[in-house]
DNA sequence: AGGGGAACCCGTACGC
DNA sequence: TGCGTACGGGTTCCCC
């Protein structure tokens, strides 16, 4: 389930690794993974372009693509993994076990492959121009670590809906790349009880959420990331935030804080949320 | 308009 | 053991 510091991750080692590449053709063995571009016209838009740069935006990894490597961007692609979706880089190496449930390949001029794997195929590669994309990126919400993002911010975008804080949190038009994982953590971390409606929230506890979103999410970037399940990143490693998690997939468990026990409860969003209901308040 | 719910997909876990 | 079924998970789309 990548989050925000999982897409980074793999966003990031995908950037050290495939930056400069050209694309030489792409091959579709599961094309319902596909969005904005029909199968039969990806090796034509792509044909010999450069991938000038691949970054993330909410839980998206980007690939801007362009005639030349100092040229303007034509093409992006746009990469959603879900849970089980993953970008792998194959220089011959790749290991057998994730040469099955291949859904695209990217076919690099310097011999090298460039595959999207899903097993439950539930993520989705865009094509998109430009123009699409900028429209798309613009209905998402402001990214939790951007400098000008502040507990304003936060205030601004959450605080006018009744709807749980949780589900706010992880809402991506309001907020870009919280998850499951990192809004239950972060409601932990603040203290503050994640059914309480947005618009319940006092200032003080708008900057508690902050300051604890921004810690959390750096931290977890640096560990690359949470495992579970069957992420892994582009060269098949697993994350190291999930041995620092304080309460998601803790139910049951004591609190770090306060030593009660954890409740795991999915009646908040439908989504399976764990928190303490002695000391979030 | 904002929010609720279904659909998407299939390996895994569980029940009989 | 083997088969069948329920489940999960984020986003999009439809509907109220």
């Amino acid at each position: 389930m990548p989050e925000l510091p999982e897409t980074e991750t793999i966003a990031r080692d995908l950037h050290h690794d495939v930056r400069g590449a050209i694309v030489s053709r792409v091959d579709v063995m599961r094309e319902d993974v596909l969005r904005d571009l029909a199968t039969a016209d990806w090796s034509n838009a792509l044909h010999e372009l450069v991938i000038v740069r691949v970054w993330r935006r909410a839980k998206l990894v980007v690939l801007d693509l362009a005639a030349a490597p100092d040229a303007t961007v034509t093409r992006h692609v746009v990469v959603q993994p879900r849970f089980t979706g993953a970008l792998l880089v194959d220089d011959g190496a790749l290991p057998s076990s994730l040469r099955d449930f291949l859904c695209v390949t990217f076919t690099l001029r310097d011999g090298r492959r460039l595959h999207y794997r899903d097993v439950r195929r539930l993520g989705t590669v865009a094509c998109q121009t430009p123009e699409r994309f900028a429209t798309y990126t613009q209905s998402l919400g402001p990214e939790p670590l951007a400098s000008d993002t502040t507990w304003e911010t936060l205030a601004h975008a959450l605080g006018q809906s009744t709807r749980p804080l949780k589900a706010l949190l992880m809402d991506q038009t309001r907020l870009a790349g919280v998850g499951n994982i990192y809004a239950t953590e972060a409601c932990w971390a603040a203290a503050i009880d994640p059914s309480r409606s947005g618009s319940s929230l006092r200032h003080d506890e708008w900057q508690r959420l902050h300051e604890a979103l921004v810690r959390i999410l750096t931290a977890s970037i640096s560990a690359r990331g949470t495992s579970f399940r069957d992420y892994r990143d582009a060269r098949g490693a697993q994350g190291q935030y999930v041995h620092a998690l304080q309460a998601y997939g803790r139910a049951g468990a004591p609190c770090p804080r306060c030593a009660r026990r954890l409740i795991g409860t999915d009646a908040i969003d439908g989504r399976m949320t764990v928190f303490c209901a002695w000391c979030q308040t």
